[in-house]
DNA sequence: AAGGTGGCCGTTGTATACATTTGCGGGAAA
DNA sequence: TTTCCCGCAAATGTATACAACGGCCACCTT
C-alpha cells in the first residue's frame, strides 16, 4: 500500500512517514527510532535519517536532546495559533504589497484567478475541487506580491502543515454544506483585499487579510463542536491529540 | 583554528559550516560540496551530511534541485524584510499577550527585567554587554507571554539569525557612539510594551512591538549608509552579499 | 534496606565501499 | 555550424559494519 515508486527510498520514507504522522498514526510524542523504521521500511538506517531530518525541518518531528527525533504533539491551541499565524503572515504580504506597489501585471493576474472563481460560482453546483485549487492560488499569488522572499519563504512553510492551508477544509467531505454559504463572502474579502492592494491602503490590506484566516479557525471550531463522529471525515484535523 | 573539541562531528562540522556562513566567509549561492567539505574537514561524508540538513533547517543552506545544499544569499532586501517579519511576530505575541492576559508572576517577571536595564542606565558608562544579555531576556520573555508555543518557535527560529536577533548591533563596537542614544527610548518602548499588556490592549501592544523593531532597521540603513570601511567591525551584517 | 557500581543492550555516530543518477562535454551526423 | 547522443566523471544515494555513548537493571556491598 505504501510502495509509490517515484524517486529515492529517501523520499518514498518521506512520503510514508509523513502521511502516518498527518493521518495521526503515529501518536504526538512517540519517539521514532532509525532501526525501527529502516526495517519496517525495508531499507537502511541512512535514508531513514535523511527522511527523518527533513520531516524535522518541516516541523512536524522535534529533535530529542539525546539526538533522536519525537514526533511534534498539535493540540487544539496549537491548531488555532498556527491559523493566526497564517493570518499574520498573509496580513504582513498584503500590506506589503500595498505599501510597496504591485505592478500592473501582477494585480492583473490576481483579479484573472477572482475572475475564475466568480464563473465557478455561476454554475449551480459548486465545484469544491476547482474552488480549492483556485483558492490556493490566490493566496499564493498573494504571498507573491508583497515582492518579499522572506515573508513569502514563511508562508510556504506554514502552509504545508495542512490544518494551515488556505484551502484546508475545503477537500474534507463531512461538512461542506455549510461551508459553501461562506465561500461568497470568502471571495468578497478577496476582491476586497486587491482593492486595498491597488489603492495602496496597507492597514485596510492587512486586516482583510487577518479577518480571512479567521473563516478556518471558526471552521476548526464548528468542526470540534461537532460528535467524534462527524469528524472521522477531516483528515485536516486527523493529526490532533486526542 | 577551528577544532573545537565538544561534542560529535556533526556538531563541529556544523558550528564551523554556520560560522564561515555567518562571516560570508562562503559567498551566498555556493553549492557545497560533501566530499570536498569531509576532505577539509577532515572527517567522513556522514556527518557532514548531518550538518548539511541541519543548516537547511536554519534556513542557511537552500536544497538543490539536484540534491545538494547552496548557501542562501541574503541581500540588503532580505535583512530589512527578516527585521521587519521579527517585529511582526514579536507585535503578535505582544498582542496576544494582552488579549489573552498574562499571570500576575509573568508580569511581574518582565518588569523586573525592566528594572534591570533601568540600573544598568544609572550608571556611567553603559555595559553593554548587559544591556545585549538583559535585552535579549527580555524579548525571549515577550515571547514567552504570548502563551503561544506556535508563536514562540517562530521567533526563536528567526533570531538565530544575527542580524534578526533583538540584540543586533548591539555587540558590534563600531558605532556604538550613536547607538547609546537611542537604548533611553528602547528602554521606553519596553515600558510601554508591559503597560499596554497590563491593561490588556492589544492593538497598542502589537504597534509599539513593531515600531521598537524598526530601531534595528534604522541601525541597518545607518551602517549601510557609512563608508565600508566603517562596516567591517559589523559582524551582523558580514553575511550580507556584496 | 538503600545506595552505589558494574556491565549489558539499545540507540545514535561514523567510516567506507558500492550503486545510482545527473550534468556536461565531445564527437559524429545532418 | 548546429544538434543530438553517447559516455565519462563527479556528485549524491544506499547499505553495512563497527564505534561510542547512555540508560537501565541487576547485583553486590555496606
Amino acid at each position: 500500500m505504501s510502495d509509490q515508486k517515484s524517486g529515492t527510498h529517501a523520499q518514498r520514507a518521506l512520503i510514508t512517514l509523513r502521511q502516518r504522522i498527518l493521518n495521526g498514526q503515529i501518536a504526538g510524542g512517540t519517539r521514532l527510532f532509525e532501526v525501527a523504521l529502516a526495517e519496517e521500511l525495508g531499507i537502511s538506517r541512512t535514508p531513514v535519517r535523511a527522511a527523518l531530518a527533513r520531516l524535522a525541518e518541516e516541523a512536524l518531528l522535534d529533535r530529542t536532546s539525546g539526538g533522536g527525533f519525537a514526533v511534534r504533539s498539535f493540540a487544539v491551541r496549537d491548531v488555532v495559533d498556527t491559523i493566526e499565524l497564517r493570518g499574520v503572515l498573509e496580513g504582513t504580504a498584503a500590506r506589503l504589497a500595498a505599501e510597496r506597489g504591485v505592478p500592473a501585471d501582477m494585480l492583473a493576474q490576481a483579479r484573472e484567478i477572482i475572475r475564475q472563481i466568480d464563473r465557478l460560482f455561476s454554475n449551480e453546483t459548486i465545484d469544491m475541487e476547482g474552488y480549492s485549487a483556485l483558492n490556493t492560488r490566490f493566496h499564493a499569488h498573494l504571498a507573491h506580491m508583497s515582492q518579499s522572499d522572506v515573508i513569502q519563504r514563511q508562508i510556504e512553510r506554514i502552509i504545508t502543515l495542512p490544518f494551515a492551508s488556505p484551502s484546508a477544509f475545503l477537500d474534507d467531505h463531512s461538512h461542506q454544506l455549510a461551508l459553501i454559504k461562506t465561500l461568497g463572502a470568502a471571495q468578497e474579502q478577496h476582491r476586497a483585499m486587491i482593492d486595498a492592494i491597488t489603492n495602496r491602503e496597507g492597514a485596510r490590506a492587512e486586516s482583510l487579510a487577518r479577518e480571512h484566516a479567521r473563516a478556518a479557525r471558526r471552521n476548526v471550531e464548528m468542526l470540534l463542536g461537532q460528535e467524534a463522529a462527524l469528524r472521522e471525515g477531516v483528515p485536516s484535523l486527523a493529526i490532533l491529540a486526542t
